[in-house]
DNA sequence: TGTACATCAGTGAACGCGCGTTCACTGATGTAC
DNA sequence: TGTACATCAGTGAACGCGCGTTCACTGATGTAC
């Protein structure tokens, strides 16, 4: 995977970087990662192919930079994920603090085809490509930091505490979240009951 | 989707699909499905891809023959796993019973790399083809079917229940399963600990 | 501010390769007498 | 049981298409005086 360094990013090719991220997003979602191909991408986004890879070494330096972007994106919505959550004012039935922790969940995760299907795609790619492994995992560890951080600060906005270890109540939280993710992608809805269900059966109110 | 209907399936023909089959699966585990080739497969099934079109009218017809397969194979599974915890002694302390139900499920998913990269594949591709929507989510209702029963009596062996409605207490089960199953594709162990931990937040012994 | 030149960024034609698909064929298997 | 023939199942060459990648090019952007 070699890398195309010796290009200064001028504002114009930043430009056209974003354009063609977008558009393999799009198009990974539609066809895969594997199964979209440059000429495909190059299209939806405007461009002709020698335009890619004036920009990209190649598919997989594509994804990557994708990768990289999202960490970006992921952090800049969790911290307003949080700070939404800490301005909230909580209530004072246990079931309604329950659904204020649901809330800043919402927030966090997204409910978007499109990107459920390209995070998917996104994970067994990473799970096949040894050079794309590091980066993903710092994509999801990235997320895990801030949605630990989010839950924890709700939580103790609403007065509530897990009954298990708090990273295993997290992680049981997240595992539930993605299980409804891939439920969507087939039609499905009441994505919260479940979440609510979990929550109930593993937190207390705080001592 | 074209089928080859008009010929009949002779005990030879049975064969080469089934080698095709499998081939298949191992390929798809190390590629994807869009990334692997009928050429690669036939190539690992020791064929040429004559034989492939002479067997299947494309991928996807061998993609629904690998559903349908499954559905076989997991109904065979489940049953095994049913008969052998049905037959298995109880113990007395709750966290034995608890890993008892967990013992049960174990018998029934599999942890097997090949197997999980080929199912979460089949997820993806299902999810955009049309045409594959229905018999996969007939493969995940039989897989479904299985698993309620198998732990309905698991719990009911072990003189448990669940402090939640069965299904919810079911599906996050299987949604922390499946999380795990995706963290062993980085290469985590330890599977046991979540699952336990959520088992002992939602069951109780019954009254 | 205007001109002349240099560099840059994307164009689009060209190349070769591998893939999906077809099909005339041949050796293997099955059947009739 | 042996022979002659028919059908079957997989072979492998051939075709055309689309893809990844390269590269000489051109219009756009930037710079020096």
């Amino acid at each position: 995977m070699p890398e195309v360094v010796d290009k200064p990013l001028t504002a114009r090719r930043a430009q056209t970087q974003e354009r063609l991220m977008a558009a393999a997003v799009r198009m990974f979602a539609e066809r895969g990662i594997i199964g979209a191909s440059v000429e495909e991408i190059c299209e939806a986004a405007g461009f002709t192919r020698g335009a890619f890879y004036s920009n990209f070494a190649d598919k997989d330096e594509l994804v990557l930079a994708l990768i990289r972007k999202s960490i970006r994106t992921q952090f800049a919505a969790a911290e307003q994920a949080v700070a939404r959550t800490m301005a909230a004012p909580t209530k004072l039935d246990t079931a309604d603090l329950v659904s204020f922790v649901l809330a800043a969940f919402v927030e966090f995760g997204t409910e978007d085809r499109e990107t459920i299907l390209v995070e998917r795609e996104l994970l067994l790619y990473a799970a096949r490509q040894p050079a794309l492994r590091t980066p993903y995992l710092a994509f999801v560890d990235e997320c895990d930091r801030q949605l630990r951080a989010l839950i924890s600060d709700a939580l103790a906005h609403a007065g509530l505490e897990f009954t298990v270890p708090f990273d295993e109540g997290l992680t049981l939280l997240k595992a539930t979240w993605e299980h409804e993710q891939l439920t969507t992608l087939f039609g499905a809805e009441s994505k919260w009951a479940l979440m609510h269900t979990l929550l109930m059966a593993i937190t207390r109110p705080v001592a």
